[in-house]
DNA sequence: CTGTAGGGTTAGGGTTTA
DNA sequence: TTAAACCCTAACCCTACA
């Protein structure tokens, strides 16, 4: 009913990293006001840096596990959902059962070149997301070599996410 | 392992009923708090209540769509055929019974249309397919499913590329 | 009044159980 | 296999206190 959860970007981590690096952690409303992440995370406050540096102290260790590519996975899964953004959420919030019923009866991801629609893009991130999603379920008896290319994907996505 | 179930009473149900449309959804605590239903949710916490009401939702509304999109990739990847030189996205999905005839069309990621870095893209393909084929090979009881999902990421990657 | 620290609560994805 | 019940935790809220 309230705002839906604004779901951090890997740019807005990024920045709140390097501003904690710069100022060090508790200089919340410091980091703000600096023009270097005051573009980048415009909608957040000093509260919701603290908040969110306090969720990222948790993870301190480093990559290259299978649990971690897996819990990566799923950090990155929440934050393409997000970063493909608040239209999402204004259709979502719009559709009543019906629109939503019509955006899967006609699901037809056109072809790369022009049908690309706003929305279309937005069905397709859902959809891949969900596949992603399924993917770590799936299990199966070659799950080191499945995780692997996971993990090569990964950073693949990351890497093109910065635009 | 977990706590043993515990059904949700009709008494309980009312209850819950009545607090939210007293405080309205999302005040759980405070519904908990409230002497007139704290007698009959003196076995729930915040989190159950949010969680039943969330159940007694999906009745009411019919299914999200988030979840229909998971079932459908789920038979979509069920009724495919394997098609193994392809790159592949989903093209179509008619409405409800019908979403297991969700098919899949060959296209090409290093489409002209396709701005960006496209040489990024190729190198990308390539580094992907490779992955792909080695997957192909390793055997394993879902690989089918699995290079579905990885055909579906790239897509995904070559439309990211072209904003 | 402004900002931070820290405990508390909610939202939503995921998992388990019947 | 499905749906209800339950779990995990990022994101957000509340309050004390500098």
């Amino acid at each position: 009913m309230g705002a839906p959860k604004q779901k951090w970007t890997p740019d807005e981590e990024a920045a709140l990293k390097a501003g904690v690096h710069k100022y060090g952690p508790g200089k919340w409303r410091t980091i703000l006001k600096d023009p270097e992440f005051s573009k980048v995370l415009s909608s957040r406050s000093n509260v919701d840096l603290k908040d969110k540096w306090r969720n990222m102290g948790v993870i301190a260790n480093g990559w290259g596990s299978r649990e971690k590519a897996r819990l990566a996975l799923k950090r990155m899964n929440q934050a393409r959902k997000q970063d493909e953004s608040s239209l999402a959420v204004i259709t979502e919030a719009k559709s009543d059962e019906k629109m939503a019923e019509a955006r899967l009866a006609t699901t037809s991801i056109g072809s790369p070149q022009i049908g690309g629609s706003k929305r279309s893009i937005i069905r397709l991130d859902n959809l891949i997301m969900e596949a992603i999603s399924n993917l770590k379920e799936s299990g199966g008896s070659n799950k080191t070599s499945i995780a692997t290319y996971i993990e090569v994907l990964i950073f693949l996505l990351s890497l093109m996410s910065k635009r």
